[in-house]
RNA sequence: GCCCCCAUCGUCUAGUGGCCUAGGACACCACCCUCUCAAGGUGGCGACACGGGUUCGAAUCCCGUUGGGGGUGCCA
C-alpha cells in the first residue's frame, strides 16, 4: 500500500550523543527497517552560536558504535541557506511573513508590561518594516482556527491559533530558524515519518502552517516520543547528568546491550520476552504501541543486560571486547586467557575484567586491609596453620586445579576449618589463601587462579603473608 | 501565567470491557546451591492516583480533581 518510509534524525552539534539522542535515532532505525524504509542524517547546524562542528564527529561515531546506520551522506543545513532563503521570500511574497524590528528586550518589557502572557505581540505585523540588519523576519500565525495532527504515540493534539505568537522565521543575521529549515528540509528530502522527543510537540503546529504557508502537500506522520527523565523525574540534561553514549562506551558497556536496553524504554514487547537479538525487535517494532509517558532511565537495569550479553559472548569474543580496555594489553590478556570464562561469567562492565585478573599479571600485590582483617587476622593461629599447611602442600602437588583443590581441603583439616562432622569447610578455609594470594576477599575461582599464577608466585605470597601474620 | 501532554509494583513495562484475587523484567529481601564473588534455583515484598459516570461487567471508555512532565528564545 504506502509506499518504503524515509525516516530522519536531525540532531544538532551542540552537545554530545547523549542516551535520550541514542534512544531517538533507534526507533527512527527501526521504523525505517522494519518497513525497509530509510533514515537519513540531518545534522542542523544552524545555531553559528553555540555550533561545534567537531561534536559532529561524535554524533556520528556513537550511532556507528551502535550498530545503526544511515541512508546516504549526512546533510548540513548550513549548506543548504538558499533553500531557506527561497522560502522565506515565498512566505514574504504570499503575505504570510513580515519584517520585526523589535529587540528581545523590547519584546520582553512590552509582555512584562501587559502582564500576560510572555511571547511575543504582533507589534510589528501592519507596520510594514522594510528588512535591515536587526531585522528579523517573522511567520503571522492565523488569528483564529486552530491547527491539529495525528500523533502516532499520542493520538490527536490540537492547538488554537490564537495562542500561537508570530514566532521567528528568519535571525537579523539572515539565517533560518530550525522552524523553518525543518519544513523545508522534511519536504525536500520527502521525510515520511518524524520521530522526534516529545519536546517538539508544541513546535508541531508553527511546523505545519508553515507547510501550509508554503503551499507544500508534504504532510509528515508525526511520532512524538516520550521524554527520558532522571531519578528526579526531570527530562534528562547533559550538564546534570552523567548520560553521553560515548561514557556508556568508556565505562565498558556493549552496544548490543544499549540497543536492546534502549529499546525497552517507552516501548515493550508483547511477548515479554526482554533480552533478545536486535533483529526480532525489528520485526516487533511498532510506533503505535509506543507508551505516552516519560521513562526513567535504570542504570541498574543496563547493567544487568550488559552482564547478561558479556556473559553470552564465547571466550575469544569475550577477550576481543575486553582488550581495549586493557592498559597492560598483552600481559592482561596472557593471564586472562586460561581463565577467560570464569571471568565472563562475574563481570558487568567490560571496564571490571583487567582489575580481577591484574593479581596475576603483577608482580607485587597490594593487599586489602579491610580484606586481611576479616579473613585472615580473625582467624588467628588456625589462619596461620592454613597458611603453613598450603605452602608444604601446593610445594610439591600437581599444578592443576584438581590437585590444588585437594591440597587445600587438607590444608583446612589440618587448620580446623571443618564443620561439625569434621568435613573441611573451604567457605572459611579459603579465605587466608585467597587474600595472601590476590590481595582480595573476592575474585575468580581460587584453584583456576593459582594455575595460571604459578607455583613459585603462589608460595611466595603465601610465605609472605604467613610472615605478616 | 498560558499552551500541550502524561498517570499500572521503587523502576521499565504487559494489559486495548469479561481470560486480572493484574503478568513479566530490573532492584530489594529470604532460602537453596556453592572454594570467595557471580551465575542459577525457589519463594517473598510490591501497582491499576482519587472521585464521579457509562455498562450486566472497567486497569481498560467519558468527565472532573489531584499529581507529574514538556513547551512558552532572533536554541534545537
Amino acid at each position: 500500500m504506502s509506499a518504503a518510509p524515509r525516516l530522519r534524525f536531525a540532531p544538532s552539534p551542540t552537545g554530545y550523543l547523549h542516551v535520550g539522542g541514542a534512544r531517538t535515532v533507534l526507533f527512527n532505525w527501526f521504523v525505517a527497517r522494519r518497513e525497509g524504509g530509510e533514515m537519513v542524517l540531518r545534522i542542523e547546524d544552524t545555531d553559528t552560536e553555540r555550533n561545534r562542528p567537531e561534536l559532529t564527529d561524535d554524533i556520528l561515531e556513537q550511532i556507528q558504535w551502535l550498530g545503526l546506520g544511515w541512508d546516504g551522506e549526512p546533510v548540513h543545513q548550513s549548506e543548504r541557506q538558499h533553500l531557506y532563503a527561497a522560502a522565506a521570500d515565498r512566505l514574504i511574497a504570499a503575505g504570510r511573513a513580515y519584517w520585526c524590528d523589535c529587540t528581545p528586550e523590547q519584546v520582553q518589557q512590552r509582555a512584562k508590561q501587559r502582564g500576560g502572557p510572555p511571547g511575543y505581540d504582533g507589534h510589528c505585523r501592519d507596520l510594514g518594516v522594510e528588512r535591515g540588519p536587526t531585522t528579523a523576519l517573522r511567520f503571522r500565525v492565523p488569528d483564529d482556527g486552530s491547527t491539529s495532527f495525528d500523533d502516532l504515540v499520542r493520538g490527536t493534539v490540537t492547538f488554537d491559533n490564537a495562542k500561537l505568537e508570530d514566532f521567528v522565521l528568519l535571525r537579523s543575521n539572515g539565517i533560518p530558524t530550525f522552524l523553518l529549515a525543518n519544513v523545508v528540509d522534511d519536504a525536500d528530502l520527502g521525510i515520511t515519518h518524524v520521530v522526534r522527543g516529545e519536546e517538539h510537540v508544541n513546535g508541531t503546529p508553527k511546523y505545519l502552517l508553515i507547510g501550509e504557508a508554503l503551499g507544500l502537500d508534504h504532510r509528515p506522520v508525526f511520532a512524538h516520543l516520550p521524554v527520558l527523565v532522571n531519578e528526579q523525574r526531570k527530562k534528562l540534561s547533559k550538564r546534570r547528568d552523567s548520560v553521553s553514549v560515548a561514557e556508556f562506551r568508556e565505562a565498558g558497556y556493549l552496544p548490543e546491550a544499549m540497543v536492546n536496553y534502549l529499546a525497552l524504554l517507552g516501548w515493550g514487547p508483547k511477548d515479554g520476552v526482554e533480552i533478545r537479538p536486535v533483529g526480532e525487535i525489528v520485526d516487533q517494532f511498532r510506533l503505535d504501541d509506543v507508551t505516552p509517558s516519560p521513562a526513567f532511565f535504570d542504570v541498574k537495569k543496563l547493567q544487568h543486560f550488559n552482564a547478561e550479553y558479556i556473559r553470552a559472548l564465547d571466550a575469544d569474543a569475550f577477550v576481543e571486547r575486553a582488550r581495549p580496555f586493557f592498559t597492560h594489553g598483552h600481559a592482561t590478556e596472557a593471564v586472562l586467557r586460561p581463565i577467560a570464562e570464569l571471568v565472563r561469567d562475574r563481570v558487568r562492565l567490560l571496564t571490571e575484567v583487567e582489575p580481577m585478573v591484574d593479581f596475576l599479571r603483577d608482580d607485587e600485590v597490594a593487599v586489602d586491609d579491610a580484606a586481611w582483617a576479616k579473613h585472615v587476622a580473625k582467624h588467628g593461629d588456625r589462619a596461620a596453620t592454613m597458611l603453613d599447611a598450603a605452602t608444604a602442600g601446593l610445594a610439591d602437588c600437581a599444578w592443576e586445579a584438581p590437585a590444588i583443590e585437594a591440597t587445600l581441603l587438607d590444608a583446612a583439616t589440618v587448620a580446623g576449618f571443618v564443620n561439625g562432622e569434621g568435613k573441611p569447610q573451604m567457605s572459611k578455609a579459603q579465605g587466608p589463601v585467597r587474600v595472601a594470594v590476590t590481595g582480595r576477599a573476592v575474585g575468580p575461582p581460587l584453584y583456576e587462579s593459582l594455575v595460571v599464577l604459578g607455583r613459585e608466585r603462589t608460595l611466595d605470597r603465601l610465605r609472605s603473608a604467613r610472615a605478616d601474620l
